[in-house]
DNA sequence: GCGAGCCTATTAGTCCTACTATATGGTCAG
DNA sequence: CTGACCATATAGTAGGACTAATAGGCTCGC
């Protein structure tokens, strides 16, 4: 009786005593129906996945700002997890700056302006559901401003390895085309190794989130629209500005590519 | 029939570490050594406290990327706390991308690369100690990047309450100076309303982690030499041509203005 | 001798329960 | 009416017990 597969979040096998809680839900102790809530799914740990789900409200704009969750106790009870799992996922949205807790006050959902937006955690949230387009368009209005400039930066101080990493996510880019999953984590990989080869922390922190943008938006585009233009030669000039050492080529280039990009992304977001 | 805890002692009064006396450790021998270390004052709550204190070792260079810490049973034992509130901490950083556990292995330290760097606290931490001299490049060149295109922004897009913002921290800039920490809130207030007026989630995400860095940075300038260069002018430029809607002449002035703080930080920094 | 696979020890993960600290709001004395 | 104080609700902290995952050693078959 090892092997419970994702139904159970109770550990104690042996029989529960039978009067301590009324219990609405059937706390299935061998049956697998998910239909309660699966909480397992979102994510491996239990505190991660309490996580993401109370995230993925959050941003999905079930709790809005100035809004208190329920106590501590009624939630983590209402979910069927223990407090301290659930404490432990309210640090984590704490540390993102989602909410932030106070005794006697409860939990409350921070103004959008404390929100970490940029984490990636906090991107994968906000993309989980549908995509607000006001945030969209301020992260493309991010890239057009950051990845310009790390292309320029790139173009100054690649070395070798960048040069292959780019050269490999283009290859890659090729053979899967954006209509893949494959393709689309190339492409993320493409920008990916632009930042790193501007070699500067600052930038490399912001390549996930940017990466996270990239991805999101390329699914996006897809889904709305059929091919809508074939990218691969705007990256290509980007790849051969770098690899000349031609910054202000590569500026240029990186801005055109994004301005493609948005303007694809806006016709499929009706925007 | 496994929690029989009927006859559990009800809590002796007698407080085993009471208040005033900081309780010399038995063995300090693991991780924290000198017994009169408080732990309350680096934040109100303790897992506040103990994650501050992990981060700024981390971020220190105390442990280094790969290293292990010390199981969290002996951890907490070693700073006298619960493992709860060690792990709540643990919770933190691993949000922040610091560090990531697994059974077994133990909690390790990420790669740099993996560290929200741009995260409010984890700059915090990273300024705490000695200030390192390639991250502080990396961030004035982020900077450089962020703010002339926000600036930019901000001239095609301020209203009436960005404006008066602006005009509010500069008066406070004027009134008191660099000097004082009032001054220095004051800096960052006018680079923060800046970025506010941008009307960009994304960049106003941006904004506590730039307005970190002019902070601290500022008062290191001033730690290291007297006062280098009134650096109001600047300001007052690049606020008139916000203010006249000169989105070119607004982030031209704010390249100029940054150019000159980092050149002043580079020559207090000897770098 | 050597590799596949079981075994075990270690460590994080989860749960429970009780108690403390903090802040709000109402109450009562002055 | 005012201020101090108490009641209450809620997060914070503690400590103990059990579960789950897994790296690394050990056994055993080949």
């Amino acid at each position: 009786m090892r092997r419970r597969k994702g139904a159970a979040i109770r550990h104690s096998v042996t029989a529960p005593p039978p009067e301590d809680l009324p219990a609405p839900d059937p706390d299935p102790s061998l049956d697998s129906e998910p239909g309660a809530r699966p909480l397992r799914d979102t994510g491996r740990r239990l505190h991660g996945a309490i996580a993401n789900r109370l995230g993925t409200a959050i941003l999905g704009g079930e709790y809005k700002p100035g809004d208190t969750l329920s106590s501590q106790v009624d939630f983590s009870e209402a979910l069927g997890v223990s407090r301290n799992a659930f404490r432990e996922a309210v640090q984590v949205l704490t540390a993102k700056g989602l909410v932030e807790s106070r005794p006697k006050l409860g939990t409350r959902v921070l103004p959008r302006e404390r929100w970490n937006l940029l984490d990636p955690d906090v991107l994968a949230w906000a993309f989980a559901g549908e995509p607000d387009a006001q945030l969209v368009r301020s992260l493309f209005e991010l890239r057009g401003i950051i990845e310009p400039a790390a292309a320029r930066l790139a173009a100054e101080r690649r070395d070798r390895d960048d040069l292959r990493r780019m050269r490999d996510a283009l290859a890659a880019m090729r053979r899967h085309t954006l209509a893949t999953e494959a393709g689309r984590t190339a492409d993320r990989d493409f920008h990916d190794a632009i930042l790193r080869a501007a070699h500067n922390d600052a930038l490399m922190t912001l390549s996930a989130g940017i990466g996270a943008v990239v991805r999101w938006t390329t699914q996006f585009k897809q889904r709305a629209r059929g091919l809508p233009r074939n990218p691969i030669p705007e990256h290509a000039r980007v790849l051969d500005a770098i690899a000349a050492s031609d910054a202000p080529a590569a500026e240029e280039a990186m801005r055109a590519l994004i301005d493609q990009a948005l303007d694809d992304t806006r016709n499929s977001m009706g925007g």
